[in-house]
DNA sequence: TTTAAATGTCTATTGATATAGACAACCATA
DNA sequence: TATGGTTGTCTATATCAATAGACATTTAAA
């Protein structure tokens, strides 16, 4: 009974915002499924307990997203509800793992620098502070959407040209290969939620108040030596995390 | 260098409430630990670009939360920053998981019931649907501040009167080992986020547009056999997961 | 073709949000 | 005790958010 959620007042979010927040939640969880259609806004507007008017702003922001697709005459249609599944395992790859969900992958690199490890980095790739790394902002999309962006750094004796290798392929999995390492293993990963920053809104492509799921990952050579330490900032509508254990 | 986000108008999300977030995070990121307070009230107004009174609102609800303390003439204190770690691992405990962060643990039980399993639950436990389950709905506090609260379904059969022994014991390890099963495993978990809906908002004590980490998590004996399939709500201010490989 | 049901558009009004400026009250310290 | 820096309070104004009602337009089905 996705609908019957309650609406606050008073509390800095629009109730036009919350209303959309529900609905593309609702979307995903697959509650409209049979008609493929959003319920009459009047209908929306008695379960909210709202306006008909505050309803229709809040089907105004979904459709600018691209979920739905309003039709005089006919009704509200939804366009887009899928989530993509991420398997965190010992063999966590980005590509491989996504790979099946959707029919493109790709994998872009926004920026990339050698720079010396602050205390952060240094302590997840068990190196000393102010040793040189090679960081990577990388955007990953799936058949052509924003899924995740990030930042990802490697020890830069070892991984020297990655930047080039990565743009290249597209991948980290093969950069690490091309490179001479044909294995690694997931270490860690620590998971964490968090409103979207202005920078991530830009690149991911959301909405103000969006909710990011944040994976910081270390992943290691075959002998436990610290490959990569990477923050992921995944669009919390778009992905779910599984770990098989 | 938090503080330089910047924020954004006519999104539905007042300014005041962004605002807000934003130190929060920046709070549980351990950005003032130098000096135990937040910035004066006109170094904010200038970092977000927006007036004094905005963000006077943003730190009143922060004070509201708890989380800050204004004192005329000094500055506004910083009240409390936790953010708890909860290791996911295949001995997954919550309150051995948490406890040792926390001065007191408390599971309380808020409702329960016998009843049929859907689709759903029938899939986690492997049962056929319609076999009866019991559902508990519990909230867990660390010295005293709600952590998560959480829908548990247990086969009816192997498990008759957990709801009594958990309201005793205050938690699963405990209720499962008076009840004949002392050892037990994490099978799977599913990690998503999503904004906190009016219910999970007064239960945990948050303010709206706040973030849930959802964990849907499966449990089974050593033989395999599922015993137990949940699905926690997360303050996601409050927590972060942990998985080891 | 008629009708019902749905979205689209317009006007008007009220309350919340944000800005602006001025000044009071309080605290630490030079 | 005097000063600078901080939070607290007040008034005023402009814009956004939400409600209310009326009616137009489009679609699908009776």
């Amino acid at each position: 009974m996705a609908g019957l959620n309650q609406v606050q007042r008073q509390t800095g979010v629009a109730l036009w915002r919350q209303i959309a927040d529900r609905i593309r939640d609702a979307i995903s969880a697959g509650a409209y499924d049979e008609t493929g259609m959003v319920p009459p806004e009047t209908v929306l507007a008695l379960q909210f307990g709202v306006n008909r008017h505050t309803v229709r702003s809040a089907l105004a922001a979904l459709a600018q997203e691209g979920i739905v697709r309003a039709v005089q005459g006919r009704g509200t249609l939804i366009e887009r509800k899928e989530r993509l599944n991420f398997p965190i395992t010992r063999r966590t790859r980005f590509t491989a793992g996504i790979g099946a969900q959707a029919r493109e992958m790709r994998g872009l690199l926004l920026d990339h620098a050698e720079e010396r490890a602050d205390a952060d980095v240094a302590r997840w790739l068990r190196l000393k502070s102010g040793t040189a790394v090679i960081r990577l902002e990388t955007l990953r999309l799936a058949d052509k959407r924003p899924v995740s962006c990030a930042t990802t750094w490697f020890p830069a004796d070892r991984f020297a040209g990655i930047d080039e290798v990565y743009r290249k392929t597209e991948s980290i999995t093969k950069a690490f290969a091309e490179l001479g390492l044909p294995d690694y293993v997931r270490a860690t990963t620590e998971i964490t939620a968090a409103h979207a920053d202005s920078h991530d809104i830009g690149t991911l492509e959301l909405t103000p108040g969006a909710i990011l799921l944040i994976a910081k990952a270390m992943n290691t050579d075959l002998d436990g030596v610290p490959v990569q330490y990477s923050i992921s900032r995944f669009a919390a509508d778009r992905v779910q995390f599984t770990i098989e254990h």
